[in-house]
RNA sequence: GCCCCCAUCGUCUAGUGGCCUAGGACACCACCCUUUCAAGGUGGCGGCACGGGUUCGAAUCCCGUUGGGGGUGCCA
């Protein structure tokens, strides 16, 4: 075993957090840089919150983001719960070393003192009564005299006097350990060197400093990234924001483009282009170059990433990208009439136009719907101005009898119309595209009508020709 | 309440005492290109929270103020 020893750990009680997920890549980065080790523990000792099922969408979600255990430095995934034992074991050591003692206050009495003291949390009152082990009660660390020092690598040395820590639990009244100890005492038995981890734990962590060292050991190398916020500068939480990993990748967004956005957040490759190759990122990225303040997650930058990796992938990679998306049970056509060599003629063009993937099938659901959804807005405006209806009958007559059906004609047989008619092109193209996509906007309109043939090009402009307003 | 962290354009950031008249990206605005919409190109708007120090010199160092955030469980 050698090369430093990194660690997430998570607790299987939902979707997989885009704040995990960051946390998640900076370990990976360094772990796979420096030829270490990146270790998946699943935090399942919450027992009213878990759920199996989320131990597998965590790790669908990292293998999601590249992190998963095809690659050698991954490790894991272990379960806190398969070590119970060990954590029993070690609260009975450090009671053994004079390091905790039981008390058999309950909450309430405890409450009560601090009330009548005006000093809150837990006054030390059991700790010189030599209570020994028994029901209802617990376990708690003698938090020593003194001062704590955190020696953290993104802050620097953070300074806590101990007499601001109250003697925390280790065992509860049940004797199950709480997450204070399992985490530590796993950290030291899988020789985690590095807890690189959001920057909420970090009050907790001179309490988990002092149990490493009452255990033994030497501490690890800390790391407190700073937290994840939402418009409101508040910490992202699964109540109110969307977070889940699994959602964005259900909405089109691309790994690499979710990496390296997520990457940007609290941290930036040198010199000016942010949109890196993920093999830069992992040399490039230091502890110490880690922000301190919070970042919001900013979905339009997301989406603006995104674009940017869609733009970039070829158009194979992008065709194949789509399928889940365009062949889905939820698509807006009926499924039968997809043809994909449309789709393909048609992808160049709408790859230039999406920010997410999931904004395909609208973009072309009108080549595969029997009729396209009319948009009433769209008809009023280009249907009832000055000359539509002139444009749109002299197009019928036309394009029933161009010769070549192909873009370059139809784009020229209109262009004469429009001219005859007193229009530019864009404006006498507005009823067409109406008439054969339903709505104002879309693909570029002749490359359509060139895949959808003229019979049914005809068939369109006729009906919206029966339409009033 | 107590403890801890943080503070550069609206947002994400570069900046580690002189290269800063503060750079880039997203967003926004304008123009160009153009068959709509995009994409692309060009340009623009916009910031060192405040007050004191230290220094020849401060966005950068120190102190204070203010403002945010996190933590304060027999949750993780």
């Amino acid at each position: 075993m050698s090369g430093p020893r990194f660690r997430i750990a998570p607790s299987p009680t939902g979707f997989f957090h885009v704040g995990g997920a960051r946390t998640a890549l900076y370990n990976w980065a360094l772990a796979r840089r420096l030829g270490g080790t990146f270790v998946l523990r699943i935090e399942d000792t919450d027992e009213a919150r878990n759920r199996p099922e989320w131990t597998q969408g965590i790790i669908d979600a990292l293998a999601w983001i590249g992190i998963s255990s095809d690659d050698p430095a991954f490790e894991g995934p272990y379960f806190q719960s398969a070590n119970a034992a060990l954590h029993v074991a070690a609260a009975h050591r450090l009671f053994e070393a004079g390091h905790a003692y039981y008390c058999d206050l309950s909450p309430e009495e405890i409450q009560a003192r601090a009330k009548a003291s005006g000093k809150p949390g837990y006054d030390g009152y059991s700790r010189a009564r030599g209570l020994a082990a028994g029901p209802g009660r617990v376990l708690r660390f003698k938090v020593p005299e003194g001062t704590t020092v955190v020696h953290d690598a993104v802050r620097g040395d953070v300074v806590f006097a101990n007499d601001t820590i109250e003697d925390f639990v280790l065992l509860r009244g049940n004797g199950t350990p709480i997450f204070m100890l399992a985490n530590v005492v796993d950290d030291i038995e899988m020789h985690i060197s590095h807890v690189l981890r959001a920057e909420e734990h970090l009050p907790n962590t001179p309490k988990q400093q002092m149990l490493w060292e009452a255990l033994g050991e030497a501490p690890p190398v800390w790391a407190h990234v700073p937290v994840v916020v939402n418009e409101q500068r508040k910490k992202l939480s699964k109540r109110r924001d969307k977070v889940a990993l699994e959602g964005y990748r259900d909405e089109g967004y691309l790994p690499e483009a979710m990496v390296n956005y997520l990457m940007t957040l609290g941290w930036a490759p040198k010199g000016d282009a942010e949109i890196v190759p993920w093999s830069q990122i992992e040399r490039d990225f230091r502890i110490e170059d880690v922000t301190h303040s919070p970042a919001f997650f900013d979905i339009k930058k997301l989406t603006a990433f995104n674009g940017e990796y869609i733009r970039a992938l070829s158009v194979e990679a992008f065709i194949a990208a789509c399928q889940p998306f365009v062949e889905a049970a939820t698509v807006p056509w009926p499924q039968e009439r997809f043809d994909p060599a449309v789709f393909a003629a048609i992808a160049p063009l709408v790859q230039t136009r999406v920010g997410t993937l999931a904004e395909v099938p609208r973009m072309v659901d009108f080549l595969f719907l029997p009729d396209p959804e009319i948009d009433p807005q769209a008809h009023a405006k280009a249907l009832g101005s000055a000359g539509a209806r002139e444009v749109l009958a002299a197009t019928v007559a036309a394009y029933a009898a161009v010769e070549t059906w192909d873009a370059d004609s139809l784009k020229a047989t209109l262009e004469e119309i429009g001219a005859a008619n007193g229009m530019k092109l864009g404006k006498a193209q507005a009823p067409i595209r109406v008439a054969i996509t339903g709505r104002s906007v879309g693909p570029p309109l002749f490359e359509a009508l060139e895949l959808l043939g003229r019979d049914e090009t005809l068939r369109r402009l006729r009906a919206i020709e029966a339409t009033s307003g």
